[in-house]
DNA sequence: TGTAGCCTGTGGTCAGACCACAGGAGGACC
DNA sequence: GGTCCTCCTGTGGTCTGACCACAGGCTACA
């Protein structure tokens, strides 16, 4: 079925999955050069440089030019790029809403914040701990900090050790940065903002550094959804993994 | 910044980006023909389709051959094919681990159905029913079955309405639909397993009809968090999304 | 022995050519 | 005058060949 009219591009991508899934490579593992990869799969090189191009957008290969160990197509699975291209232009492309993508990230992040509280004092989190302390040193501009709140809910992620969510909640945050500082820049004191925000950042981390889960879960909810409906970019009145709160 | 080695595909990619962001490239419109575009941003053709795979590849856009109004390169913007093409890779990269894959399962899966309980009367499930009742009507070989289930878990997704995480979950889906498979196979009774779960899913359906937010969570939970543990191929302790349950 | 230059292999890019395909326009036939 | 057929055109799909920039290793020279 598949044999009626099989793309070019599309052999060497299954090439290189099957590889994958066969152990044939691994991360760190350079694949062919391109001119033996076109050669061995009896395609054109530009059919396969179509192909790594894929691959180099979804994060799992990267490549280099020039010669020796460095040189070359590698393989890095790195989800984060690709899950981040890729829900970016489908927010641009319409295909997801912002009120979609907010609420996805109410329910990953605060199933995040619920599972490290249920497995306090085990989990480091010293790293969102001197990302905190680094925002509330002096006062920042909309862009540093919304850099570094990034940087602490990416945190939280890490210190779970699920890189699926990790990499989905990267995505996802990319995916409306521009709504979130083109929203920061319309408030009214952003200062006043920016504090309340810093709170609100150490009352999840206390919660969860306290083992409170559905405290945690309940604090990355109103921090989420207090900010997008303080800039008036959505209004998330789901109950979506609120229902607990009854 | 960018200026010092702007990658000709990246030109592209970037310059389809913003016109989706101004409105001048909306779901439904064509894109210039390659040659043209290659002509309009000064790179060459070969690098103007590195681009369209990309965008092709993440489900942005479609590519037809011929002519007419459907031929062309035409903005769809449908995440479901791009996102399975993402998590399947980097499953097999080893980006992504199995177990957090399913996990991330647990959390979003368990997010739905708490949240259409949570509206119960307002929501349409008759698909998720119809789905059901066609599962329970004979018996069903392994992939059959799955099939089915996979579209009754993505029917429940659609009923929320939610497109980011629908997405999101019919790619995780897909990406462990091999191991899925798999662990089918090694079953020691097919029918017993398979009965079982077709019990849970209607549990499941009558816990969201009566707006048992909870309940329905948790049967979610159970459910795939069984079969995953009955397969051994993941055992998922964690507490994630199940944190109300004390 | 050390160093400077070349050499080779790699990805990055472009230009051109050809093919398959689908739709439309025009003409030929009834 | 209407209907059918054929050719023409524009599109993506693919391949080939060429050239460039780059980085590392190698060799020849001092």
């Amino acid at each position: 079925m598949t044999a009626i009219a099989p793309r070019a591009w599309q052999v060497v991508l299954d090439a290189v999955e099957r590889d994958l899934l066969d152990g044939r490579l691994s991360p760190g593992d350079h694949l062919p050069p391109e001119r033996t990869l076109a050669a061995d799969l009896g395609v054109g090189r530009s059919s396969v440089r179509e192909a790594l191009r894929v691959l180099e957008v979804l994060g799992l290969i990267r490549t280099a030019v020039g010669s020796g160990p460095s040189a070359g197509a590698i393989i890095v699975a790195r989800p984060g790029g690709g899950m981040s291209a890729l829900m970016r232009l489908q927010v641009a492309a319409q295909g997801f809403a912002v009120a979609d993508v907010v609420k996805t990230r109410l329910v990953l992040e605060g199933a995040i914040a619920a599972e490290l509280a249920s497995r306090a004092g085990v989990i480091d989190l010293s790293a969102a701990e001197q990302i905190l302390t680094a925002m509330e040193r002096q006062p920042l501009t909309e862009a540093e900090f919304l850099a570094l709140d990034t940087q602490f809910h990416l945190s939280l992620a890490e210190a779970s050790g699920n890189q699926v969510i990790t990499a989905t909640m990267a995505g996802l945050r990319s995916a409306i940065e521009g709504y979130a500082r083109a929203g920061a820049a319309g408030l009214a004191s952003w200062p006043a903002t920016s504090a309340r925000l810093m709170l609100e950042h150490r009352g999840i981390l206390i919660a969860i550094l306290c083992g409170q889960a559905d405290a945690a879960r309940l604090a990355v909810h109103a921090h989420i959804s207090g900010y997008y409906a303080e800039t008036h970019l959505a209004s998330v009145s789901s109950a979506t993994a609120s229902s607990t709160t009854r």
